[in-house]
DNA sequence: ATTATATGCAACCATATAGTTGCATGTCAA
DNA sequence: TTGACATGCAACTATATGGTTGCATATAAT
């Protein structure tokens, strides 16, 4: 049996389907229809992106009527983070990031 | 042009190359011929796992002699963290993560 | 009721990917 | 300098993956 976060991993192994986590990222509950906006591809590719994701667990669907929002859950993501990086690197690398986004002059959230 | 950042999780993607990921994580400076020790796969196998994690720069090697050391840079992951994880939310995963642990009696790094 | 809208399911195809085997190269030791 | 050791390169194969098209189902609006 394959681990469970290996979906993750796969999940996250595309890159349509990380501009999809990066819509739901900048704002939450998109429907099926509006996250099928901008892509050069079917809806039905856009739905099975969306498969993987959900059963990765790194978007949870919610259904009003007819529609599907959709909504990125970080947790997931967290845990990757948490398995390579030690406690002790941490601040060192957050300090490191904050730096080089200073530097390019790109604004964080 | 598929972007850089495509290679990281291309690279993330496969199970070998995470366990080889864990185990640089644990101990440093491992040669290819350490880490082709308890894989059921072909030196060759592995030696391909670790061009692509080169590729991704999640790897890092030196050379000694006739010996190629590996070393985990962190970098990469810290930027996939960042990416989908609002200054905002690290505070709070992060006490559910410890959370959980606790609760799983698994010793931290 | 009928039509339009929002989404799901299944079959199919082309390419990417992980693995293999065989041979080549470079470094160290006797 | 000869042999053993550590690693690299290339060709090939099977399967996984991303995309398509066609049809089906469920909710909303007229």
């Amino acid at each position: 049996m394959v681990p469970n976060e290996d979906k993750v991993f796969k999940a996250l192994a595309d890159n349509s389907r990380r501009l999809l986590l990066d819509r739901l990222h900048k704002k939450a509950g998109l429907t099926l229809g509006e996250l099928c906006e901008g892509h050069d591809m079917s809806r039905q590719a856009v739905t099975k992106h969306l498969a993987l994701l959900e059963a990765a667990n790194l978007v949870v669907p919610q259904w009003r009527g007819r529609e599907k929002l959709h909504y990125l859950n970080p947790v997931p993501i967290n845990e990757i983070y948490t398995r390579w990086i030690s406690k002790y690197e941490r601040g060192r690398l957050q300090a490191l990031h904050n730096l080089r986004q200073a530097l390019e002059e790109k604004d964080d959230d």
